[in-house]
DNA sequence: CGGGAGCGATTTGTATACAATAACCATCGC
DNA sequence: GCGATGGTTATTGTATACAAATCGCTCCCG
């Protein structure tokens, strides 16, 4: 996208992750321009983005709110994301270059890195662990799979990133990103699916824990 | 979306489906503002929502075509098509009420008699197809799923409806449909997981035998 | 003859002003 | 007192003018 567009894009996005306003809270075009500093027009082009990234939502009668994620919408998410992404994994494990495999070790070496800091740099363990999941699904060439799945993966990750992750989760998972490489390595397409199921199905419960206990029917 | 930006859509849509313009012909936002008689910001509007279902896509220096579908793009498509749709079915069997079962027999009538007219209305046989559907992913309670699959569904029968649905093909889709609904009717999510999965999937072979054979390795 | 720099024309991106619509609030009628 | 109704303000939608980028051509130089 073009300079300003994306700018205000990235403004906006780093807005709602700093916690500066809280689900539900309603903004408007104009004060969005005057955060990013750029015009209503661009503005426009950025919520359209997180609009469909399911940061942003509009109200019946098209007035803007921040997404509010309830445990049930998380699961639907994960749900949604399991499906497409171990899709992505079994494919991948049949086209994965022995260097698209090199470099999944050195994400997953960042990955470790960042966990064993003290404290643990989580924002650096966030950005190699995307970064990890974009190797596996450029691999798996399929365009339409790539454009379908940042909508899920996005959304609930920026907006709870407040939350705490347990050095025990984080260690897990730079574990399943080992097995994972081995599946790859192997060029095992029903192994990779395997782990990666498994992966984003513990991610989706850790992810639920913090968030709150499996509600019943509660709506909010 | 509101007025002028959703008559845009539907004009610039009903433009591509006429067959007036063809696959990889550039069009420019001016143009398409002259054609459907409204300005420039609401065509913007209208051409990004086009681009998200892959009806129109721009180059890498941000010029716009319409999108051109191969083969592979279309079996790519039908694939991702089968793994969520197959997943509201099994969704749907479980959630269906007695209301939106009969509204499902009703539209498949409606489809059978739009088959059994000479000539068959093609036309009206792929609204009732897409209501048909619709119902189902409604009834699936997903909203992302929801706003996911109009996506993969509306782009290539809108860039290839000019081609020829034989006889047989559409009566084999209703029988597809009688078959879904009784799955429905039996709350068996399986079934209707297993109807769903092989009526896409000859809905793909049916759809890739008027594009072509299928390509070995050609590129374009 | 081929390749690249420069320039005019085309096309997309942005800002701004104004129009249309929805929310808010106070007042009126019952 | 309570709900409907009108006017006022806030917010989104559209048109238009202009800026930036890109394309395609010509012309020049090697």
């Amino acid at each position: 996208m073009s300079r300003a567009s994306e700018q205000a894009y990235a403004k906006i996005r780093a807005h709602l992750l700093s916690g500066a306003v809280k689900p539900s809270e309603q903004l408007t075009e104009d004060r969005l321009a005057q955060i990013t500093g750029v015009s209503r027009t661009p503005v426009r082009e950025a919520v359209r983005r997180l609009e469909d990234e399911l940061l942003l939502v509009r109200s019946d009668t098209k007035r803007l709110f921040v997404a509010d994620w309830s445990r049930d919408d998380i699961e639907e998410m994960f749900t949604l994301r399991q499906m497409l992404e171990c899709h992505a994994a079994e494919r991948a494990a049949r086209r994965l270059s022995r260097e698209q495999i090199g470099a999944l070790e050195a994400l997953n070496r960042d990955l470790k890195a960042a966990i064993e800091q003290t404290p643990p740099d989580v924002a650096r363990f966030l950005d190699a662990n995307r970064a990890f999941h974009e190797v596996i699904i450029e691999a798996a060439q399929s365009p339409r799979l790539g454009q379908l799945l940042p909508k899920l993966v996005e959304a609930p990750v920026v907006l709870r990133t407040a939350r705490t992750y347990s050095p025990d989760d984080l260690r897990q998972s730079a574990r399943d990103h080992d097995e994972l490489i081995a599946a790859f390595a192997a060029h095992d397409p029903d192994w990779a699916r395997a782990v990666m199921g498994s992966h984003l199905r513990r991610a989706f419960h850790t992810f639920a824990r913090a968030v709150g206990p499996a509600a019943g029917k509660n709506e909010t």
